[in-house]
DNA sequence: GCCGAGTGCGCAACCGGATGCACGGGCAAG
DNA sequence: CTTGCCCGTGCATCCGGTTGCGCACTCGGC
């Protein structure tokens, strides 16, 4: 393939003044400026990304990690919709996306970090599952710039963007309320992520904000599934005095919750709310009301921020938090 | 960074011995082998993959190109699970994944002809929903290495990697026939889709099999989309001899056409197949029968018959038609 | 004791482009 | 007619590796 020296010959000029062509320098004459031009028309000249790369030490690729077991990985329309996000930011500023699944945190580490010191990227998102500090450690200290989206681990010092899962609670418990409960009730996710940790925090805080005290009574808790919902459910309504309203802080859990729900046939008689705007909580009968997380603008967000630290290539850590939405349905939308 | 030549000077040798060191060449003695190792530990030294691509003109990195309507680009499971699948080989065979999401034939065409003049990547694989053919004819002409994956038009000379639609069809019939059927309907999709035309032949191939005789009373079509499957199944009641069991060509149509049973409560009485195998039928009631495709190993082997190509770096043409399997639930699991 | 065949390594060129510096020419000011 | 400055361009070096070729040395066979 022709290479910046063949259209140098062929304009009868130095290879130096084809790069500068290129790379829109001034100084650089009209006529000197159209015959580099041609010459490049005429060869079918492509400038090779990979010597450029190499000469500006900087590759206008970006990496993005996506750590999850393999299966459960991109089942969940969170991340095709956080790789949109991140995408739509990206090729407009003219980068790619380098794009790597692991399943482990062992993989993760392993495979982000050879693509950062192999130079092939120039920053990186991380979007895992559970935080693998090691790896952020490492980041920190090779200086390598990165952004961490999604349900991760509260830790200062580093640059995340997540969406605000204490809102999402309050949201859910104020909704709730307002339609005139007061037993209100929790299913939560696993206690050891963050993200369950904030929007159980925050459902309390609704509760509090409202005047209502506490009670242990009316939270439950499980995995992030169909089943892990339906079981906290029957739980919650077998004991002594169960609510009449359940805040389920997954729609998985959620759904898994109204089939519950359904087979004791109060589904119209306590009202529900779920959490991430899942498909099927609109084809459910009757629909979820549910709390939408932006996740496009959580990826085009974060993508955002990693170029700002790329551009002024020195880096403050900070921390954005994205705003939800609350989706009103069928399942909550009747007044006590 | 540390690079090839501090790790030369500290070991004492040349950055050639370094170099073959880090190729794994022979004809290097262990003790230099040893010394220029720990010379490697000491500095930290990481080989930069970009000079190493651009003196060995090749990236280990293949591209996948994405080509939808940005909003439905990843909502279908098809795209993940298709990306799981390259990925899974890609990464074993230490290759990386550049992901360009595209939303128009002519996004598709600059992107994918930029990576691939500028030699970011090796070769790439399109998913694309319509063939470009003008792309692909570039590709053919600069002699770019590439695999066409899912639904895509028919057109020989290039490497495409598919399931077998016309199998898909006749599976579906050849199910319904065993469970009694003869009168058998068949939703289909739009007629300018490949897929849609392989399943209705398939669809046919099967009756004719049987030695039923086709009717075309018995067939209606529309888009992929509940909507669609709907309206195409009451128009297929309402005709003067309405069939007791449906093939639909996609499950959302499926979806649909169960959705329009049901207004009739004709749920039971009406057997009913769709392809995808698309977490939704498990989930409806009745749950549906399905055909599934194979998604996963559509992508691993789309990116095996790239990699191949990529090492023999001559390759002829091939269409590789995977099989898929009938998944039997209860929308067709009763004997007429 | 000589010759041929390895063996282990260094030299230098090359991959394709970016960029600091210098150089010749034109033009305006002195 | 000098002097000084800016403009447009070329030269050389560098980015960080890879690789063909050749040199010096060792060793076995005759």
């Amino acid at each position: 393939m022709a290479t910046i020296k063949d259209v140098a010959k062929r304009a009868g000029v130095a290879p130096s003044t084809v790069s500068r062509v290129l790379s829109g320098s001034t100084r650089i004459s009209p006529e000197t400026h159209e015959r580099v031009r041609s010459a490049m028309r005429e060869l079918n000249y492509h400038p090779n990304a990979i010597a450029r790369s190499l000469a500006q030490k900087s590759t206008a690729t970006i990496g993005l990690m996506i750590a999850r077991p393999a299966e459960q990985a991109l089942a969940n329309p969170f991340f095709p919709e956080l790789m949109r996000g991140i995408g739509s930011v990206l090729y407009g500023a003219g980068y790619n996306l380098m794009l790597s699944m692991v399943s482990s945190p062992d993989e993760e580490r392993n495979v982000c970090l050879r693509l950062l010191r192999g130079r092939r990227v120039d920053g990186v998102i991380l979007a895992s599952a559970s935080l693998d500090h090691k790896l952020v450690d490492d980041l920190v200290a090779e200086e390598f710039p990165f952004v961490l989206v999604g349900r991760v681990d509260g830790q200062s010092g580093i640059t995340t963007v997540n969406n605000d899962n204490e809102m999402v609670g309050r949201m859910a418990v104020r909704h709730l309320i307002a339609q005139g409960h007061r037993r209100i009730g929790l299913i939560g996710g696993p206690s050891e992520l963050t993200v369950s940790i904030d929007r159980t925090f925050g459902y309390r805080q609704g509760l509090a904000e409202a005047g209502i005290v506490w009670d242990g009574g009316l939270e439950a808790g499980g995995w992030f599934t169909k089943e892990g919902g339906h079981q906290a459910l029957l739980e919650l309504m077998d004991r002594p005095a169960p609510p009449t309203a359940v805040f389920a802080a997954d729609d998985a859990m959620a759904v898994g919750a109204l089939m519950a729900l359904k087979e004791r046939k109060l589904e119209h008689k306590v009202a529900l709310v779920g959490v991430n705007d899942d498909p099927l909580t609109a084809l459910v009968d009757p629909a979820l009301s549910t709390i939408r997380i932006p996740v496009f603008d959580l990826g085009a967000t974060a993508a955002r921020t990693l170029l700002e630290m790329l551009k002024r290539d020195e880096w403050e850590p900070r921390s954005v938090l994205l705003p939800s939405t609350l989706v009103i349905r069928a399942s909550s939308n009747w007044a006590l």
